[in-house]
DNA sequence: GGATTGCGGCCAGGAACTGGCCGCAATGCT
DNA sequence: AGCATTGCGGCCAGTTCCTGGCCGCAATCC
């Protein structure tokens, strides 16, 4: 085995179990210990962290260092990953978004058709729930179209926009963008010959189309005013303002980081800016005590929608309490 | 710069950018063309697919291939791992909880501190919200068992029991089992040389204890059915049954894989089996659409409640449709 | 105090790496 | 068709660096 190739085992060793005494370490790399203690040398070198402890019972040890160390992962540890990141590139962390998708282009880039294959398996297991009703984006697609972005490689897909016919794109990508819960394809169309921004959702049939591209310079101060500049409707459009009669603690632990709740008397006032309606009433039925709605109208109405549904189901409408 | 050393600066290039040419590569490494031909050479030899490109604008790529090469994170990224899989853990993905913890474990035990504490400060942000009411576990002490898992390190932590004071416990941690929603530790309990499951959300202060132990004979077939038989209250305790005035594909989309639905007539049916009511009641308010409680009589209670709640929020009750 | 385990200097032999040279094979442009 | 570009890999000579073995030393636990 050559020298680098054990330093990778070793450093996978390293990695798996906690300690490792030496003479362990060199039989199973099959060096003599003086090697092992050399190769250990390197690994400090290089600026990983290992640490030793002698006497009886001593052994190495990978510690935290000052950088972090290529890690070497199980295919089902690769997988995992995988699957965290997608939920938390669909929206489910919020700010987390741009870097979730280019750490995901990059472990499924690497990884093996075998764990793909997996990770498709799963796909229809995970992806499904929107949390509130938002477009499913397709976790695959996004990824495709951040290696585009990354490696500067034209795209071809098929783009349904907004109540109109599919048409075929042939275009350059330039940055991904996440606003609000959709993300955002800016590129430039070859065919029309100008930017566009494009909904991911409305995407299909992806496909990366081989050679690469000179980036040319967006018409912008950057990719994210580009695509707010272009929305028609803006999102978030709805802001939501509810008085609460439940204690602070119990809506904040409801609404999470997606609104802002502030005590007021024995109840609270809850804010939010959100898309889409369903999401907050999702939240005050988690809650699940008294509230008044201060605005919008719509929420209202959705409001009044749900107990007609809920009071028809269950009975007697202003039931027990 | 040492040989091994140039291998992993080579693969982090690779990982990074999609192509390079290999004029490129070999002045930044410092070596000669010939060596860098050489060391992508080295790289196909450890068994990761490296293609290239003749011809003008040719170039070098890192394609998947056989294994995963070790993944050489960005601070972000790694970042961003390990919040998707913090999520991920706490249940938002079923089935892939273990493995979840066990990547999460690895990742951030090699993370340098100042990654840590980026972790840290995005906690109080990322993981209050709880998917429907269910008691928060946190990541951290979860990867903290689970490190004394792996490496057999005896732990001590506070346990606060079922309606009990708070006792301080030493013991030997066996197995993490995640069920239903909750999260469990086997372990052999030291002061009662006994064996003993503990809810890991009634854990506090837990710390390792330095040393390791010999891991002893489980007396069960394994883990988790060693759990189960020490659990009074079954989770998913409730069948749930609705009937559903909506197309199948609306129900799935938003019930997930975490019930089954089959069509029946212009509806469907909906069945589910979950430890709490608060779970089938967003999905209900989800979808939207009437339906009709076959069971249990406790959720149709709580949609009631909900029905009232919503009505005085919302003004008139069987408001419009 | 003794046993165990890691540390690192020293040394000699040898394995492996390096850079330079070559002709060859794809590839894309003119 | 011809040409430039870029990767491929054999060959060679020089030299670096890696290895295993030996040693005395230091820390740690019993």
């Amino acid at each position: 085995m050559t020298t680098s190739a054990r330093m990778l085992r070793l450093l996978s060793l390293l990695q798996t179990h906690r300690y490792w005494p030496g003479a362990e370490l060199s039989e199973r790399l099959d060096v003599s210990p003086r090697t092992l203690r050399r190769d250990i040398d390197r690994l400090r070198e290089l600026g990983y962290a290992v640490d030793a402890m002698r006497g009886v019972s001593g052994g190495y040890q990978l510690r935290a260092g000052g950088q972090l160390p290529p890690l070497l992962l199980e295919d089902e540890e690769a997988v995992a990953i995988a699957v965290g990141l997608r939920t938390a590139a669909a929206g489910a962390v919020s700010g987390m978004e741009e870097t979730s998708v280019q750490a995901l282009t990059k472990v499924t880039a690497l990884m093996p058709p075998r764990l793909r294959r997996q990770l498709d398996a799963l796909r229809t297991q995970t992806e499904n729930f929107t949390w509130g009703g938002g477009p499913v984006v397709d976790a695959a697609v996004l990824t495709l179209l951040a290696q585009g972005c990354r490696d500067d490689e034209p795209l071809r897909f098929t783009y349904t926009a907004r109540e109109a016919e599919p048409t075929e794109r042939w275009v350059e990508p330039h940055r991904l963008v996440s606003l609000g819960r959709r993300w955002y394809l800016v590129a430039y169309d070859r065919d029309r010959q100008d930017w566009r921004s494009f909904r991911v959702d409305r995407i299909a049939d992806a496909r990366l189309f081989g050679g690469r591209f000179r980036p040319r310079d967006l018409p912008a101060e950057d990719a994210l005013t580009f695509v707010q500049s272009g929305i028609r409707r803006m999102p978030q459009r709805y802001a939501v303002r509810v008085r609460v009669e439940a204690p602070v603690e119990r809506v904040q632990q409801a609404v999470g980081h997606w609104g802002s709740v502030v005590a007021d008397g024995a109840g609270c006032r809850l804010a939010m800016n959100v898309d889409d309606l369903q999401w907050p009433l999702m939240v005050l039925t988690q809650v699940g005590a008294d509230f008044r709605i201060d605005g919008p109208p719509e929420l209202a109405d959705q409001v009044r929608r749900a107990a007609g549904t809920f009071s028809r189901a269950g009975g007697h409408p202003g039931g027990d309490r």
